[in-house]
DNA sequence: CTTTTTGTGGACAAAATGCGTCCATGAATT
DNA sequence: AATTCATGGACGCATTTTGTCCACAAAAAG
């Protein structure tokens, strides 16, 4: 049973690897999801944040499971957030507390 | 050996919290710390975002932690963020494995 | 060696987000 | 009645972020 390796990617990381494995260009991934080639560049980049939609259209192309692609996304942002405010790991934690208790009461 | 009540309160809340305890009005707090009486009222409501520097004036005030009052503003906001995108819950675990990752990673 | 393709990055306009203030309103307190 | 208090809407303003255009350098193709 061969080890599954786990490795921690950002969400620009993960689509350029995406691109990659699949041997295409910039030009021909924008193109396809309808946005400027550079813009898709600094998506990779972690330069910009992709939106929404640009997700949608990115897993679509891909074929990869658009809800894993935001989660990538959304851990990147807490990380970073945590990060670059100094705060306790522990925040996180507590957030999860707070996302069971908003879950139950409403 | 006593049973410590935790709950669960957003900043705003929290901070209520503080001046119900304390007795004082609005005003009084928001004279004290050098902004508008309505804007005190929306961030303890959630309507606004505490900026660092009233959460560290606040702090001094009531004379609580700062960075207390930092983990409970940042966890609102992750778990917030979780709801509104109805993201996986352990989308907060991912997060804190970049987190390590990152601080280990320089 | 020249041409084309590819990725990067800066500058900038446009859009979006969010803060803070002013003011009106209604409830509560005196 | 008069004052104090909390709420909330409307709006200006500043900051942030997005997205585009263009130029440039390296690499690939011919």
């Amino acid at each position: 049973m061969p080890e599954v390796k786990k490795s921690i990617l950002t969400i620009g990381e993960r689509l350029r690897g995406l691109r990659e494995k699949a041997n295409l260009s910039l030009r021909e991934v924008a193109n396809n999801i309808g946005i400027d080639t550079s813009l898709l560049g600094k998506i990779e980049r972690n330069e910009r944040q992709p939106t929404k939609d640009q997700l949608k259209q990115v897993a679509t192309f891909f074929e990869v499971d658009e809800k894993l692609l935001i989660k990538e996304m959304l851990s990147d942002q807490f990380a970073y957030k945590i990060i670059e405010e100094d705060a306790d790991i522990e925040t996180l934690k507590v957030a999860e507390e707070k996302v069971e208790y908003l879950k139950k009461h409403k």
